[in-house]
Formats: structure tokens, C-alpha cells, sequence
DNA sequence: GCTTTATTGAAAATGTTTTTCATTTAAGGG
DNA sequence: CCCTTAAATGAAAAACATTTTCAATAAAGC
């Protein structure tokens, strides 16, 4: 995902183009993994200086909507954000230095057929998200 | 787990046994699942009238060090806790009631082995969720 | 350019979680 | 049992994260 493709699609689906927005998208896509509302916010202030706060967070929620960016569970309750590529689904988180990779192949099917046996549930969503350390960080 | 068995095990490590630990441990066990801290806490106020909610929180992250309740991360940011039984990982949670059940078999080992030689990073911990409809409200 | 209306930023409000600190009370020894 | 001691508690305040409100700004289409 570019700064480009997410903008038009954007722009299609009738969103305004800012110089706030731009800012929050490029900060996202260049952020080593994951990153949360307030750094975000500090690495895309460099591109719209008077950047608020409260755009990005609802930068964020947009870009998550539309499926440009997933929202990662951390620890301490905050939030943090991540680009999305298409059909991904989940991440794998660095202990050490916070870099995020998304990982594919994630095939639980058989495994949610199982517990969707056991316990009468119908499973409708799944939140996967592993924690380790990088090759870097090791 | 039961209440008693709790209570031992924290004794049994030097922790005091109290009417608010008390009252937090049994409003966790009867919850219908997942409960917020505040959830918690209005629950708990019944066996200890004059309960204070930090009370509630602090107790809740003893349970969780220990290894009596477990986090659950909701969409909205904030945290449920769940009571959590020996060996037992992760949880299936209703959309509808909240209600949550633990799930057994979690055999990732050969998934995870493989985002491992993908991605070069050590896995060491997995966060995994499932959210559903259980068999009342489907 | 001009108009319209989505978007923005500042400030305030909201809600959750943590810290501080004096008071209370459980646990163990007399 | 009573005493002692230190852990645990509750109230209030602080610290954060997130959302709402609203007047001002600026993007998009004509």
C-alpha cells in the first residue's frame, strides 16, 4: 500500500484529500510496524506542521474502517495502529524494538471448525496476534 | 477454580486474605464470563459494601500475575478480565451476551513454527481471541 | 474564482487507570 | 486473646487516553 492508492481510493469512495490526512497516512506507512495515536502524531507533524491530535485519531479510525490500517492490542491498553495489506490479517509484534510484520497463511479453519464444535459458539472472528523478538533484537 | 482455592494459593505466597480480595475473587468466578473492572467492582460491592474500584484494579492484576484471571482485549479499548482455569489459554467471546468461554487444544505449535522460519523473529507469547455467537443468542 | 460542505484544531468533557498517603486490618508472636 | 507490624485499603488527586463541541478553514466541483 502507497500513499498514492490509498488516497484515490479514498478520494473515490468521496473522502477530502488534506494535508492533515496525507500527513497521518505517510506517517503510518513509514513507521517501523506499529505505532500509536501519539507517535503517529509525532512523526506526522513533520509533514503538517499544527497537526492536531485529534485528526489523527480520526485518521486512524477512517484508515481502519476502510481497511488501510489494523488496530493491535497491546499490553498496556492503549492502542496501536498498522498499516494493512490487503488480505493480511495479522501481526507479529517485536518485544524488543516494537517493529510489526504481518504474517499470511493463516490458516485456522480446521482448528475454529473444532472449537465451534465444542462449544456451540459460531466463531465469527478471530484476533491472532504473536509476540517475539525480531532477528535484530535477538 | 473456586474462591478457596484462590485464597489458598495467594496465602500460601504471603498475600493477605481480605473481605475486598474476597469480594473482587468471587464477583470474577460468578461473572457470566468477561467483566470490565467497573463490572467487577459494582458485582463485588455486594459481598463488601464500600469496595473502592482501585481496590478492584489492583486486585484484578494480582489475579492476572498469578495466573487466576486473564485480560481480554475488547474493541473498545478498555479491558475485560476473565477468570481463568489452570492450563487453559484463550477465550471465545459472545457478540451478543458477553459471555465467555475458555477453549482448549490450542495446538499452534506447527503454525507458529513456520511464521518463525518466515519471518526470522523468535515467537514467544500468542494472543488469540475468538468472537462469536453462542448457541443462545444465534 | 465562488460556493458548499467536509474537515480541522483548540478547548473542554469524558472515562479509565494510576499514584499518593493517611488509615485500617490481617497475620503471627507473645 | 491482645499487640505489633507491615501489607492492604479507600478517598482524593493526578495522569492519561479518547471523544465531543463548535467556530474557523480549506478541498472539490461548478
Amino acid at each position: 500500500m502507497t500513499e498514492k492508492s490509498i488516497t484515490q481510493r479514498l478520494s473515490q469512495e468521496g473522502y477530502r484529500i488534506t494535508r492533515p490526512r496525507r500527513a497521518v497516512i505517510r506517517a503510518l506507512l513509514e513507521a517501523p510496524g506499529q505505532a500509536s495515536p501519539a507517535e503517529v502524531h509525532a512523526r506526522a507533524t513533520r509533514y503538517c506542521p499544527g497537526l492536531g491530535l485529534v485528526t489523527v485519531y480520526r485518521t486512524l479510525d477512517l484508515l481502519t474502517e476502510k481497511g488501510f490500517a489494523r488496530r493491535i492490542h497491546t499490553e498496556n491498553g492503549c492502542h496501536g495502529y498498522a498499516a494493512a495489506s490487503e488480505g493480511h490479517r495479522h501481526h507479529l509484534i517485536c518485544r524488543g524494538c516494537g517493529a510489526a510484520v504481518e504474517f499470511d497463511g493463516c490458516d485456522l479453519s480446521p482448528f475454529l471448525r473444532r472449537v465451534s464444535q465444542d462449544t456451540g459458539y459460531r466463531i465469527e472472528e478471530h484476533l491472532l496476534e504473536l509476540v517475539g523478538l525480531c532477528s535484530t533484537c535477538q
